[in-house]
RNA sequence: CGGGGCGUAGCGCAGCCUGGUAGCGCGUCGGUUUUGGGUACCGAAGGCCCCCAGUUCGAUUCUGGGCGCCCCGACCA
């Protein structure tokens, strides 16, 4: 893409109404514009990165088991009168009235929507396990929406929801959904924690919270440092092997990690040596519950089973706070210049700078190295305006793209030019086909 | 929902106290400068001063009401 054809409004100075600092940049970077409170337009360098999200949990999702479906925003009052919660939900849930005077709502969260699916069509115990999932709006009307994208009245949430026989086969199902958000958020260069959360009507240990560490998180959070350091690697899963998964979930679950929530200070100095306790900030960007037959029962949700008794069939309920990660990934990952992209999300690969516009020799190379990276897949945003370097370079910093090359005729002499990391501000000079290389090489894996 | 604050050009702000229908910086646009880390100079455009009422000869300014937005707290992906 070529900045000088591109639509990325970035600003010098940031917005008054900003106090954070992933909505800070991201309204300098011109990602979203808001449009009242709470809610947000996603601008081009915006939305790249949303859908850049958006793909790895798909894939993660997956790869796990869940089948991807696209339920309606809009829902009918009905449903959720039958589960009881049209009353339970308070004023958070936005109702609207559609012409014929009928009780419609924005959907806050889907549970009475897919469980009406799955009694529609699912009805033995050889039709489960089923985890279905999208990713679509939601929309709960907080008292006070902040923190820019990241509490938004209006957010993009992923909802997976598992159906199982019996409670054995739903915890299963719940150590799917853990592990593959522990895939998920490692792709995405963040380090989260599950942490026991408040377990709800069912109780047990089967609902926790991913938090990423960031110094700017909302909860106080209480961990075992032995959690910090905790990575899954490219280890191989099999996520139909019980045992592999439950060892997995026993590995990232035995260690103390709670939010203020759930805290108890005695247990985490019984559980946990003075050396290795960690007292740190974090973020919530996702929750995994287990909740039986909490919906499944007053909404009908049986199976029969083998030996011919109908059951209430037992489910779990999985959320990623999808934009919400957009902020979270730059609190978690930024400097005093501004963003600093994980490879993984980054709305462009490359950034490249042309240090002397019009020169015939920087233009030309430019341009082939602007080709080169096309015909690789690699999206490229070329700084093709008149401008002064140092305006160039406080752009590509600001925006965050983790390389950029810079092109200019005294390098070009040499027969070089420069590759940049955003994160280390190493530079090294080389042959611009072995930058390209050197591009192709770090994103390959990706 | 309790407490606090703000609404003036695209963005950041001043002016209001002590009424006489607006100004600064950045950005934008047109030139000059041909630039190796936010360059300099010249010129220009751009405002129902949030809305409605009241007081007044006259309201951005004073009074009342409304709307919007932000911050702190309680609640949430």
């Amino acid at each position: 893409m070529r900045l000088t054809r591109y639509f990325l409004p970035v600003l010098k100075e940031t917005p008054a109404e900003a106090q954070i600092v992933s909505h800070r940049l991201m309204l300098r970077a011109g990602m979203v514009r808001q449009a009242s409170a709470g809610i947000y337009s996603w601008l081009p360098l915006g939305y790249r990165v949303l859908r850049r999200i958006e793909q790895i949990v798909h894939e993660e999702q997956q790869r796990a088991g869940a089948i991807p479906v696209l339920m309606p925003t809009i829902q009918s009052a009905d449903l959720w009168r039958e589960s009881g919660r049209y009353d339970a939900y308070g004023p958070e849930m936005l109702r609207i009235k559609d012409r014929h005077d009928r009780d419609m709502l924005y959907g806050p969260t889907n549970e009475e929507q897919i469980t009406e699916i799955f009694r529609a069509y699912c009805s033995s115990y050889r039709d489960v396990p089923k985890n279905l999932y999208h990713i679509q709006w939601k929309f709960r009307d907080e008292v006070r929406p902040r923190f820019g994208i990241m509490r938004g009245r209006e957010f993009l949430m992923k909802d997976a929801y598992s159906f199982d026989i019996d409670k054995p086969s739903a915890i299963h199902s719940y150590n799917q959904m853990l592990v593959s958000y522990l895939r998920t958020f490692e792709r995405m260069g963040l380090k989260a924690v599950p942490m026991r959360a408040e377990s709800g009507p069912i109780g047990g240990d089967y609902a926790h919270e991913f938090l990423i560490l960031a110094e700017t998180g909302e909860s106080e959070v209480y961990l075992d440092r032995d959690l910090v350091d905790l990575t899954l690697g490219d280890r191989a899963i099999d996520y139909s092997d019980w045992a592999q998964l439950k060892a997995i979930f026993d590995q990232w679950t035995s260690s103390y990690a709670r939010t203020d929530d759930t805290h108890d200070e005695a247990l985490f100095h019984a559980e946990v040596p003075e050396a290795r306790r960690v007292t740190a900030r974090g973020i919530e960007v996702g929750h995994i519950f287990y909740f039986g037959t909490k919906y499944s029962d007053p909404l009908g949700a049986l199976v029969t089973n083998p030996d011919g008794e109908k059951v209430a069939v037992h489910s779990g309920s999985y959320g990623i706070g999808v934009s919400r990660l957009v902020g979270a990934i730059i609190e978690a990952s930024h400097d005093d210049k501004g963003i600093i992209w994980p490879e993984s999300v980054t709305p462009f690969h490359v950034g490249m700078v042309n240090l002397k516009q019009g020169d015939a020799e920087s233009d030309a190379a430019c341009e082939a190295l602007y080709s080169s990276f096309g015909a690789l897949g690699l999206d490229v945003l070329y700084d093709d305006r008149d401008e002064r370097a140092g305006a160039k370079f406080a752009t590509m910093e600001l925006i965050g793209l983790p390389w950029r090359i810079t092109v200019g005729p005294r390098g070009l002499k040499a027969g070089t030019v420069e590759v940049t990391s955003r994160r280390t501000g190493e530079t090294t000079e080389m042959s611009p086909d072995a930058a390209v290389e050197r591009m192709r090489q770090i994103y390959k894996a990706l």
